[in-house]
This record gives structure tokens, sequence and C-alpha cells, in this order.
DNA sequence: CTGTATCCGACCCGATACTG
DNA sequence: CAGTATCGGGTCGGATACAG
């Protein structure tokens, strides 16, 4: 049989397009914040992941639902309220989200050295 | 003590800038293929991660390099060659990057399948 | 409270042309 | 071969105003 490879490195395989969904700054920051918070509002995750607009945070959390990785429960009260969780497939990313962003909170001062370093040598050398 | 928390959901923390260096589409494809061949030089790489245009390949690998994530080195010979690879910063990245990348290819089909019914529902219901 | 709609500047990114 | 320089359309993303 001819199995099409499946790679990210295959601009043509479908996985790209996974990648490119998770591989965003905000969607990370995101599925991070309902991991390691559980379900949350939509104001809490506002005030959770913090820096993020009222734009990026519908717009994130619209794509991560239309992909199946996090769900909306409406409350039909008032005022309104809304839950935010991750689905099964989205708590299947669980282990890969805590072990990236451990890792940059790990290794910041690391980076940071590399990044003065590179700019000093390379940066304008009056 | 006061310890100023290192938290990715902190905006004010630097590890925000390693997850913004990271949580990027070509940056991500551009690691998992130096971790995944080892050395290559830059016509490889272009070649490796189909699809990837000259000017981001080069201002990701230059990004990449700043940060301390990846090596260049360059020999002096005609014509050019120039090989990048992942410093040991970058290769304690690897563990992550293969399950990130295993996790894209291995669930491909459930995000596609939510993506279609999330469509069907709430796309124009003609 | 949880959104939607619009404006608009900033930046991303591919295409193309050119260089050592 | 391995880049750099530039152009220009497209998209990102914050700010603001408004709505159910």
């Amino acid at each position: 049989m001819v199995a099409n490879t499946v790679d990210v490195l295959n601009d043509r395989c479908p996985s790209r397009q996974v990648i490119a969904l998770i591989a965003d700054k905000w969607s990370i920051l995101v599925l991070y914040a309902l991991s390691r918070e559980g379900t949350l509002r939509y104001g809490q995750l506002q005030r959770t992941v913090r820096g993020i607009s009222q734009k990026m945070l519908t717009q994130t959390l619209r794509e991560l639902e239309r992909n199946g990785l996090v769900s909306r429960m409406v409350y039909e009260v008032v005022p309104p309220q809304v839950e935010y969780e991750l689905t099964d497939l989205g708590k299947s990313l669980r282990r890969v989200l805590s072990e990236l962003c451990g890792w940059a909170q790990g290794n910041l001062e690391q980076v940071a050295r590399a990044r003065e370093l590179y700019d000093l040598e390379k940066g304008n050398p009056t």
C-alpha cells in the first residue's frame, strides 16, 4: 500500500494545520491556563492569562473550540455565565503543555544570557 | 522572602518571551527538523521543512541562534557552506518537540473531525 | 458578564531581484 | 550556496464602542 506519510515537515500533511493551531502564543497560554486551573469562566480566563485582550481571548477560544480542544458551556442565566474547559482531546495535551511551559520557565535565564551575548557581539559595535 | 513568581501566565515574567519564541509555527518546525536530522546545511533545512520561504527560514534561524537554541557554523570555502545544529540548550527541548509534533501527527483526524462538525453546525446553515 | 463590530496602524510573510 | 534588500498585500491585534 502507498501509505501517505504523516509528517509535520511535509507541508501537504494535515498535521501542519494542527501545528499551526497549537504553535501560537495565545493558544498555548489559554490551553495551559485551562490545563492548570480546570474549568474557568470567560472573565477568569482573561484575568488568568495576563495581558490577553478581549478580542484575542474570544478569537483563540473559538478556534480551540472549533478544533475540539476546548468545550464551551453556556448557562442561561442573568448575568450570562459561560464556562470553558479542556475536552478529552485537549486534556491529552496537558503533558506537552506543562513540559513546554515548564521548559520556558526553567530556562529563561539561559535564553536571556544567550540573547544578551548575541546582541553584544552582533549589535552595533561602536 | 518575596520570590518573584516565575509563571508564563504572568505577562511581566520573562518566560513569556521564551514562550513567544517557541510558540511559533516555523520555529517549532525548524527545531524539530534539526532535532530529528541532527546537523543540517541551509539548503537541506529548506528542503526538509517543506514550504518555508527563504526569508522565513533565515529569520527563524537568526532568532533561534540569538536565543541560544541553535548554533551556526560557517566554513570558509567556496561555494559557502553553513551548518546548523541544536545547541545543548536546544537539545534539551527535543523531548517536548517530539511529543508536540507526535501529538499533532497522532491526533490530526480527531481535530479534523471536530472542525468539520463545528463548521457544519455553526457554518452557514442554508 | 460575555461577548460582537469596526477602525486602523503595525507587523508578518511571500515574491522577486540582487550579492559575495 | 547562502544569504540580503525591498516591495506590497494580507493578517494580526489593540482600542473603542456597543449589545443581549
